[in-house]
DNA sequence: TAAATTTGACCAGT
DNA sequence: ACTGGTCAAATTTA
């Protein structure tokens, strides 16, 4: 298991595995002293993050293609704090003009980065989506100099209404056109970012959740994966497949339709777990000028896979492939705490923990 | 009709 | 001057 492992994740491991001791450690001075009710759930809490990030980082698997091409937890340059609430350069962001709109986004740049390569399926000529469970809106597409591929920008569809200003490219690899590097900017802060950070490796309280949920963002996962409107939309997309390949099109936000506002993953997480299948497919607007955006509703890693190709070939018919878990969050926290992150009331079972 | 995409223009960094 | 990243009006889609 531990072969695939890169330094950095085993180093990951180490840290947390070490951090989750220490609290065991203070958890029983503590529980010596007297009262001290809340130290005692804020230990809790800690051990628990800890548990979740090790099985999120378990999960994921040392066959994930995921690069950190600026991992940056703790630097300054990086911007999330550990309760999910936007940093300093995007908290209360409001484009009052476009210089200032452009002096943020230059900001941007300085926020967290990594990329994931997401290899597609290149048997069915049917590439699909790449959908790492966010809701996406493309906002740019550019021509690269020395690519032969041109890349495009999007930035989550919840940017406006819930100040969410994490950010993806995806260009395809010139080397292998099977595969796509998605460069991921910035966190999600929205209510989709939350709700799977919380969940989507806590199938426990997934049950709960949804009966949280607003209905208009997130639909039953299970009618959102089996319903007759996926039946449906996979039909319209089996229909288009024909004429659909690399060089056409999908949208970055083309498995809403099954997924709907992005949950996708939430539920792939849980039915990979459990060792059951997904099906994923896009749902392109297929101007033929458009370039493919991949979109893998799947997220196969669980288990050590994570390209298509180590589906159920039945599953193969529309296209999966898959990112790291959680828009890849997981490696890109700031640890360590300081002091004003451990507030003794931060809820660090709540939806901000992870963000 | 609202939401999403396209695409040319603009801007900052190099 | 060139390039990458973003904006925003126009267009398309659902």
């Amino acid at each position: 298991m531990e072969s695939g492992w890169s330094w950095d994740q085993k180093s990951l491991i180490g840290e947390l595995i070490q951090g989750m001791e220490l609290t065991k450690q203070l958890r029983t001075e503590l529980s010596s002293a007297s009262g001290e009710e809340s130290r005692g759930s804020l230990v809790q809490g800690i051990l628990s993050s800890y548990e979740k990030a090790l099985l999120i980082l378990k999960w994921n698997g040392p066959t994930n293609q995921l690069q950190m091409v600026e991992a940056t937890p703790g630097l300054p340059g990086s911007p999330i704090s550990v309760n999910g609430s936007p940093s300093s350069d995007d908290s209360g962001r409001v484009l009052k003009d476009p210089q200032d709109s452009r002096k943020e986004s230059k900001k941007r740049k300085t926020q967290p980065r990594w990329t994931e390569q997401v290899k597609v399926n290149s048997e069915t000529g049917f590439e699909g989506p790449h959908e790492d469970g966010y809701s996406w809106r493309k906002y740019g597409q550019k021509d690269i100099l020395g690519a032969t591929y041109p890349r495009s920008y999007y930035r989550c569809t919840f940017r406006n209404t819930q100040n969410c200003w994490a950010v993806k490219q995806v260009q395809r690899s010139d080397e292998d056109p099977s595969v796509f590097e998605i460069t991921y900017r910035g966190k999600h802060t929205c209510s989709q970012g939350n709700y799977l950070a919380q969940t989507c490796h806590s199938p426990d309280k997934q049950e709960q959740k949804e009966t949280d949920r607003d209905p208009h963002e997130l639909q039953p996962l299970q009618e959102n994966l089996f319903g007759n409107q996926t039946i449906q939309n996979i039909e319209k997309l089996e229909n288009k497949a024909s004429t659909f390949c690399f060089g056409s099109s999908s949208t970055s936000v083309g498995c809403k339709d099954i997924v709907n506002a992005g949950f996708s993953n939430l539920a792939i997480d849980t039915h990979s777990a459990l060792g059951s299948f997904t099906r994923s497919f896009t749902s392109p607007t297929s101007p033929d000028k458009n370039y493919f955006t991949p979109s893998p509703c799947q997220r196969s890693n669980v288990g050590g896979t994570h390209s298509v190709q180590n589906l159920d070939p039945d599953v193969h018919e529309i296209f999966s492939a898959n990112t790291s878990a959680t828009n890849s969050p997981i490696l890109d926290w700031d640890f360590p705490f300081d002091s004003e992150q451990i507030n003794p009331n931060f809820p660090f079972n709540s939806q901000g923990f992870f963000y």
